[in-house]
DNA sequence: GTTGAGCGTT
């Protein structure tokens, strides 16, 4: 069985006994109480199933690297000016011939999901410094890579 | 189906 079915069954059966007891019965009839279980509960079950359920089932990106076994110290690099047609497959084919590379992420935009020619990219840290001088002003499928470190969000 | 400086994502 579905598990936000579930949820929405549990959810609208607490909601439904709530109404039962917090309501006196000459406003609110038992069946009544159900019906507004019922009916709050298709509302707000899909929202808790959002905050609990951890997004079970992730579209497939096509976009994304394969998840690294990388478990060393690693930075962050920002790469700007990228061509919108570059994949992230290929960003890390081209930044691994300059160091370990763990993950490359191009930024999309929210709606069209279509690339804004930048992203960053997680590189192993012993690699991280050459790789920006090695790959910073230099051509990548016809355009001209910025390769700096990355700002602040540096993850541990 | 286009564009062109920038520092993000759950």
């Amino acid at each position: 069985m579905n598990p936000s079915f579930l949820l929405y069954i549990l959810v609208a059966g607490i909601l439904a006994i709530l109404a039962f007891f917090l309501f006196p019965a000459e406003l609110l009839l038992s069946n009544q109480a159900l019906a507004l279980g019922l009916l709050v509960g298709g509302i707000v079950s899909p929202q808790l199933a959002k905050l609990f359920v951890r997004t079970a089932v992730q579209p497939s990106d096509k976009s994304s690297t394969p998840p690294s076994s990388f478990t060393g110290e690693r930075k962050t690099l920002y790469v700007g000016n990228l061509p919108y047609r570059a994949s992230e497959q290929e960003v890390s084919d081209h930044f691994a011939s300059h160091g370990e590379v763990v993950s490359v992420r191009l930024m999309k935009d929210r709606r069209t999901g279509k690339r804004k020619g930048y992203g960053f990219v997680e590189m192993a840290e012993k690699d991280a410094e050459s790789a920006v001088s090695a790959l910073n002003d230099t051509e990548f499928q016809e355009r001209t890579l910025k390769v700096r470190m990355a700002k602040d969000k540096q993850d541990h």
